[in-house]
DNA sequence: AACGTTATTGACTAAATTTTTAGTTAAGCG
DNA sequence: CGCTTAACTAAAAATTTAGTCAATAACGTT
């Protein structure tokens, strides 16, 4: 017994639209994605998603099952760019100018092109996430561990200055390659202009931050005199 | 016409409480603070603020109205310790050491102290927030001017490097004292420990910081041998 | 061309959450 | 004291929002 009358066929939908799941599907976790970097899981609305997506809430359930369904795969498919495979290429670099200049544009790239994903983390990580946890330490920790060592070597070869944690080399390193990535906002509320971001710029932040690097970690034998 | 019987008078509340309206409103506030910062403006829940505060949620609508009040209320007290007076300390000072190092002091006590503020900030910028942004440029754009102004100053002194923007350098030493803060809990997961928060490592981090610009800016007849 | 499959929709429900309304008690003041 | 005000609680209305159900039409297959 239906448990309420057929609503009078409408011929149909005004708006149709060519079926294809695999297209609907990237335009929902799109949606999705930056929904939920906005706005956190509890904040994210399901009907603010399909509408973006131009959908049916209802199709989120039909696709994902239910909002966590989606946010899950949301995050799995966020997170699978986090192949470092990048860093295999640094590993073939001798010496630290290079390594350091592969190292910063890889994560310069990363973080212009991830920044909802790292918002995503971030919210995750604040509220105690065990899965992102885990796939942080699974694909990231490796390369920052290289990396430490990588440091550590060099530091012993005496091309690097010895009296200070090669970790923190690791962590200065990706301050100033990321920071202003992650504050952007803030900087150029409070700097108009200071962080622009079209590829000339990049380019150009990506060169001083390396300089900086080797002046400030190069061991002094290998100091080139500032160039003008 | 009464809407339905006075619940039987109970001899009043089991647990008690003396009426005390500002350390009530103190306390909903710090909870609704945390909570704001945690979830986001949509996330959060009336409830589990005023639970936290151990009141009944109502008492939010009797003190803030509504939670668009409660979430103002919280924007604007946690915004007003953005007060830079510690500049005009800065101000004082006549070297890049002395100079970088207040400085950094100064942010990284800021950072340390305000992260729920500044996640917040962060989200309001994100969502396009005028009332954050109004208050950013009014409060903090003027010493962030003045930074940069002295950096330029220092240059044409001689005493800092020129060939690099001094704009340049302030997002730099920003992007050192403040990111590990920003970023804390991944850097601790992808490297366990990388960033401890004693008081002690606190210090050590910013004088690494500290060194780590005077070798990165000064100018090298400015150089002293880095001491091992 | 009939047929089953499934992408997609529109109306609807159940549960959660904000807001309102009514009532109770503590505290200050004449 | 008695009266007014304001802090606070309890219940319930109003609103949001996740999730369900049955119907429909596009598509591939036979």
């Amino acid at each position: 017994m239906p448990r309420r009358e057929p609503a009078e066929p409408k011929l149909n939908n005004g708006g149709r639209r060519k079926r294809d799941a695999p297209a609907t599907q990237k335009r929902l976790l799109d949606a999705a994605e930056r929904e939920f970097a906005e706005r956190g899981y509890a904040g994210a609305r399901l009907h603010t998603i399909a509408t973006a997506a131009s959908v049916q809430t209802t199709l989120i359930h039909h696709y994902f099952n239910d909002k966590q369904g989606l946010y899950r795969a949301v995050i799995e498919r966020a997170v699978s760019p986090m192949q470092v495979d990048s860093w295999n290429l640094l590993r073939e670099h001798q010496h630290f100018e290079a390594l350091a200049r592969g190292f910063v544009s890889m994560l310069m790239r990363f973080y212009a092109e991830h920044q909802h994903l790292l918002a995503i983390v971030r919210h995750e990580l604040i509220a105690g996430s065990t899965v992102v946890r885990d796939i942080l330490q699974e694909r990231i920790t490796p390369v920052a561990t290289a990396a430490i060592a990588w440091m550590k070597e060099l530091q012993h070869q005496g091309a690097l200055l010895a009296d200070i944690d090669p970790t923190e080399i690791v962590i200065m390193t990706v301050s100033l390659a990321a920071y202003p990535f992650v504050e952007g906002p803030l900087l150029n509320v409070v700097v108009p202009g200071a962080v622009p971001n079209g590829a000339a710029a990049l380019q150009r932040r990506e060169d001083a931050v390396v300089r900086t690097l080797m002046r400030a970690f190069l061991a002094p034998t290998q100091l080139k005199p500032a160039s003008r």
